[in-house]
Formats: structure tokens, sequence, C-alpha cells
DNA sequence: GTCTATACAGTGATAGAC
DNA sequence: GTCTATCACTGTATAGAC
């Protein structure tokens, strides 16, 4: 039996590649076929609003393993596990700083005006669960809203750095920083 | 009489807004035509390596205003008032946040294959200039080359943030606390 | 579902008149 | 220097055979 769901979260997540290493505008048409396999029909089959179309739904399958891995353990767990989950999913996310933010990526340039929404949402919803977990933590209401901000920036910026100087060493360096940080930060948690 | 310096300055400058607001492989040149009021001969005149030479002298234009209102004055001036120019410089550049870096914007996606030489050369020479102003003011070596690096990394992270969330506050607080952090490792210079 | 063929606008780039 | 005309090519998208 075939799982279709499978076969095509694997078809998104292949795109969603060519997008991470093109940009929108770069990513055409016949690279994606060349990536997927697949020719422009079977594209135009799976997503008839086209590329558009293509790039929602990867920025949907993002949005959503952050949500599985990193928001919704943020709004649940126990707030030391929670936080150091999330490091391990930031790390195995991005590669070590080998792989970039899509959504950081696309709000730079003219994307952000076609997924203006959906990337917005993303780093709201991020922010959001981080900020909570570090209150849960028992950090006070403001330092946690700004502690929260202060660390995911922080963790665009060094996949930024991190690509530009072409050392994912700056990347694995900056979220030990971060992470430290937020360790300090939290009451009766300094190692 | 006419200054052709100041002319090509200004033209480069409008030409580096395009690549700001679309990114290299979305600043094509129409739009450069219609921002600049030239016309495609007269930018192949001035470019006659066509739109990889245009983008490569908005990145030289870039590293240089960056030479001569950052880098320089952080490597020359003495260090309280070098760092407090720098984030005055700053603020001014990126518009409180309404403006993006082109060196990290070109980073993330494949335009960092040709241009790699110079956006590494711009993060190298701002980061070590921002450690040596540090060191002189008395931070521990190793840690000023921390804190360079988490501070650079922290402007562009502010900067994607403030604009996937399209909140130019977040800058603002953004560059404030990475400038409070840099004040308290500054020895006896605790405001 | 997947393919090929095709439409047609837009791309970067060049040539040459003025 | 600046323009217009034009080039070859690639872009996204569609239609229809299988």
């Amino acid at each position: 039996m075939i799982d279709h769901n499978a076969d095509s979260a694997a078809l998104v997540a292949q795109i969603a590649d060519v997008f991470r290493e093109c940009g929108f505008e770069g990513a055409s048409l016949s690279r994606i076929t060349e990536r997927t396999g697949l020719g422009k029909g079977s594209l135009y089959h799976f997503f008839p609003g086209g590329k558009d179309a293509m790039a929602a739904a990867v920025l949907t399958q993002v949005e959503a393993w952050f949500h599985r891995h990193i928001f919704q353990p943020l709004a649940r767990d126990n707030a030391p596990d929670a936080l150091d989950g999330m490091w391990r999913a930031v790390d195995a996310y991005f590669l070590s700083g080998q792989r970039i933010c899509l959504m950081g990526a696309f709000a730079l340039d003219g994307t952000r005006d076609r997924f203006g929404h959906a990337i917005g949402v993303y780093f709201h919803h991020w922010i959001s669960a981080l900020q909570q977990a570090l209150q849960r933590a028992g950090v006070a209401v403001p330092a946690a809203g700004e502690l929260a901000e202060d660390t995911v920036a922080g963790i665009q910026g060094a996949l930024t750095l991190a690509r530009a100087m072409n050392d994912t060493d700056l990347f694995i360096r900056g979220t030990r920083r971060l992470r430290a940080r937020l360790m300090l930060a939290i009451p009766f948690h300094h190692p």
C-alpha cells in the first residue's frame, strides 16, 4: 500500500531544499523538475497554483515541523527539558548551521510580500512558545519576552553569519552562547 | 562642473536599493532601468559586466561605507566613543530596521557562490574591528572575540526578525539589548 | 498521474543609430 | 552617453496525448 501523505511530504521536502538553496526567485521550475524527477505536468497536477502554491506548501510543512518538534514541547513539557529539546531540535533541523531558515530568507526580499502572513505567524509562535517556557521556568514576565525575542533573533543571526563566513562553527558557538544565556536567566538553574 | 564620482555613487546607490528590495535574482534589468531612469544601453555602458558587475559595484560601495563609518572608527578612535558611533551608524544605515543588510541577504541563497569573497571579507572586517575596539576598552581577548561575533550576528538577526514580523521596534529593542551587553562587558563602564 | 509540446511574456545581453 | 531594436534564451504556465 502506498502512503500518499508520506510521498507528498517527501516531495514538498525536496522542493523546500531547492528554495533554500536558490531562494524563491532563483528556484526555477526546471530546477525543481530536475531535483524531484517530476515533469512540469506532474508538478502542476499536485500544485495547480504553480510556484506560489509550492512555496506555500513548503512553508506550511516547515511550520508543522516546528509546531510538532519545538513550539508544542515548549508549551507543554516542563521547562528545562523543553529548552534542552529546543536546542537539540534546532541543531538537528539546521544541520548545525549548514541549512538556512527559509522563513528568514523569504523575509528579506520581495518574497515577504507574498508570504508575509505565514512568516509572521511562524516567528510569533516561536517567540511566544519560548516566552511561555521561560515564564514557567521562573523568569519574570518582561524579561522572558525580551529573552525569547533575543534568542530567536540570535539563531537567525547565527545562521546568516555561518553561511556568510562559510563556517558552521560560528553557528555552533552562537547557539552555545544563546543557550548559556537562557540558563543563566533561569532561577536556581545556574550550573 | 560635474562630479562624476558623485553621480556614479548615486547610481550605484539606486541599484543597491533595487537589490535590497528584490534580491539578486528578483532585481531584473527592467526594474533597475525603471528605478534609475537609465536605459539598458546606458547601464551596460557603465557596467560592461552586466548584472554581476552591478552587484559587485554595490557590494564594494557597501564595504566602503562601513569601512569609513564603522570599521575605521572602531580601529582608530578611543573605544567608548567608537562603540557609540557604531551604534549610531548602524541605526542610521539600516533606517532603524526598515532596511535590510545586502551582505546578509546575499549570503543566504545561491547568490553567495558569486560574491562569497566580498561577503566574507565584510563580516570579517566588522567582527575584527569590533573585537579590537573591545580589547582596547579592556575586555579580555577571548571574550572580546566572542562578544564581537555575538554582536554582529545579533544585528543580522534583529534585521531579519524586524522584517519578518514587520515591526521595526524589534530592531530597536534588539540593538538596545546588544549595546547594553557590550557596555556591561567593559570594565569600569557600568552606567 | 506523467509525459511532451507549446504558448507567450520576460530575461540578460548586444549592436548600432544618434 | 543614451536610446531603440533586436537577439537567443529561459521563465511560468497550459493543453492534451497516453
